[in-house]
DNA sequence: CGAGCGATTGAAAAGACTCAACCACCGTGG
DNA sequence: CCACGGTGGTTGAGTCTTTTCAATCGCTCG
């Protein structure tokens, strides 16, 4: 690793901190984790973790975005989730005692922070706000995506496209989702050919309109309406 | 609720406690649950919980079977597990302070305990293994539901159909795969007509055997290869 | 004995995928 | 500065899986 190391960053002035899982940690733990964490710059499409690795540590997202997949037999992805700054990744398998099922890449340049297993746990354990907030997310996850299969199993492909749009309008503060046709396509679980001439059919709706790779949402209540949602 | 109450059940003889998420509790914190407890025969068709309403505790399977399952927007549902005795069912809302967003209905006459959530959390806050098993729980559940998600969106329907039966041949220790052709649509996210076709290829290639309503699975090496799974 | 539900079959239609070709943009190196 | 190569985006056509709808069958239950 010769990543650069942002020896500047720290967790008490870091804007993101107040709505992550962090949010409800004392002073003291927030200077505990500032000493343990370790914050790293990565370019684009770089990755974070992989999955059948054993996960070392969390990772706290402080600018950037990152996609969460898990690759097939075909070697196609599916994207599982967008994580954005102020997200934490990789803690499922902290305590499920497994290597990684998913891998993360960065979407853009980012600025990621990492926690040491130790560090955390100890933090967890020190902290019942931090573990009642572990448990949460934790929840939620789980909550969320038995609604992504449902997703999957009872959408068309359009719908589900109209979905993820709305997804990513939600993760993209400009409204500008800028994402791959591929990626797209992972994340919806088509072709992306299909992704394309969807989009087209779309935009001549004028539900969205695009400008290059970039997608903006013009029209959210049909878009709610087509995807059922 | 008018429902037998089962006085004799006891948490101390109970065999499948050793198997569920309570192996690790030590005598004292059997005997707290054991006291707190309340165990109820279900008929065939009854539902155990509803998306919707707000969990008032955790559901442990004695014996019998459950279907969880969501239902969509045409009303068809998505089954999302099958849970079996020794499984401890509905405690992920009890963490995300939300309503159930999945309901679950018994497919055979069901013994199961109920614990309520003061109980529960209780001794979640009093035994660390406990809380550490919930834990561990939790993301094993969201690690499979994403691999699910990528099952749903690159599988054919005929993979997974042949996964499906695969995960139920695990839970139905007679080997006798007993659900309705409904269910198995809809766990495998299909229509019902298709699931009968489906079979009925799986039954001439001899991979399975059917014998009325219930599969049995003949060549599990060939419904591997046919799954890439 | 009839009603009704679950299982099954058939035929037609639709949605989505694959494959192949083409285009557009961008950075590189000559 | 421009030709080049490469990647990602787009389009078209044909194919195939899966769905839908309709009808039939078989069994159980009142």
């Amino acid at each position: 690793m010769s990543k650069p190391n942002l020896q500047h960053a720290s967790c008490h002035s870091c804007e993101v901190r107040h709505t992550s899982l962090f949010k409800s940690l004392c002073q003291e733990g927030v200077k505990s984790i500032d000493d343990a964490k370790d914050c790293t710059l990565y370019k684009k499409n770089e990755p974070v973790f992989v999955e059948g690795a054993y996960p070392k540590g969390v990772f706290c997202i402080k600018s950037g975005k990152i996609k969460v997949f898990t690759i097939g037999e075909s070697g196609k992805e599916q994207i599982i989730r967008i994580a954005k700054q102020g997200d934490v990744v990789g803690f499922r398998s902290l305590f499920s005692e497994e290597p990684y099922r998913l891998s993360a890449t960065t979407l853009e340049e980012s600025s990621i922070c990492f926690i040491k297993i130790e560090d955390f746990k100890e933090q967890v354990n020190k902290e019942p706000d931090l573990l009642q907030a572990v448990l949460k997310e934790l929840s939620k996850e789980s909550g969320e995506r038995a609604m992504f299969i449902k997703t999957m199993a009872q959408k068309t492909v359009r719908q589900r496209l109209a979905i993820i749009l709305l997804v990513l309008d939600e993760i993209y503060k400009d409204h500008q989702i800028n994402l791959s046709r591929e990626d797209l396509a992972n994340y919806v679980g088509t072709a992306t050919e299909t992704v394309i001439r969807l989009l087209k059919e779309f935009k001549e709706e004028e539900w969205i309109e695009i400008h290059g790779r970039t997608i903006e949402l013009k029209n959210i209540q049909s878009l709610v309406q087509e995807a059922e949602f």
